[in-house]
DNA sequence: CCGTATCCGCTGCGATACTG
DNA sequence: CAGTATCGCAGCGGATACGG
């Protein structure tokens, strides 16, 4: 866009953009959590089972965060038993390939 | 490559790769830091300088940790004044791309 | 100039028990 | 089934002062 006076290869890195990203991923859980939601659609019990060590307090919490910040959307159905379903949303779906990304990176520093 | 038994769209990510890279980008400062640094060779002051608001604890200590993780390498020179250089690795560089991208990672959720 | 030494508050994460 | 409630601790991150 406009030609800037930025003298060479140093670009500013943007701290705002930075922590949001990081709220995202940041935790022990979170972006594990996303991942293996993926593009499914799964119940409580169904994340529970596939996030052996999570405990139900953490995953329940990051859960919440997680629709907080508008990576998931959680559907709640009055029925007995209760069913309760996670889906991510648009924004997450396009997160996805980047937080992909930073699995490749762990291959980097494993 | 290889036709796996696989159902459908679910694929399990990977919990240690997860967590290295995790351990690369986590706290407050540490992606920051790298994304500051990039191609360039800096010294310690020169960091400081660009790092507002990051104490002189917390760079040391995270520099410390980023060498021990292989991301950037550390010298010193024996003069007066003393002179430290900080780079990044070759692995560190290859990381580079993907640790830009977790920026835009924050554009999807500012 | 380039760090280390201390001290310390906050919150992330966990175990366990309980509830609509 | 899908969560809260409560308790507890370890470690990150920060302020400040000092050292080679």
């Amino acid at each position: 866009m406009t030609n800037s006076t930025r003298n060479e290869l140093s670009f500013e890195p943007d701290l705002l953009l930075i922590n949001a990203a990081l709220v995202v991923v940041s935790g022990k859980w979170r972006l594990y959590i996303i991942l293996i939601l993926g593009e499914q659609t799964l119940r409580y019990s169904q994340l529970s089972e596939r996030l052996p060590g999570v405990s139900e307090k953490v995953l329940a919490s990051e859960l919440k965060a997680l629709v907080g910040l508008g990576v998931m959307k959680r559907e709640a159905f009055a029925e007995i038993p209760p069913r309760v379903e996670y889906t991510l949303t648009e924004r997450g779906r396009l997160a996805l390939p980047i937080l992909r990304q930073i699995q490749q990176l762990g291959q980097i520093f494993n």
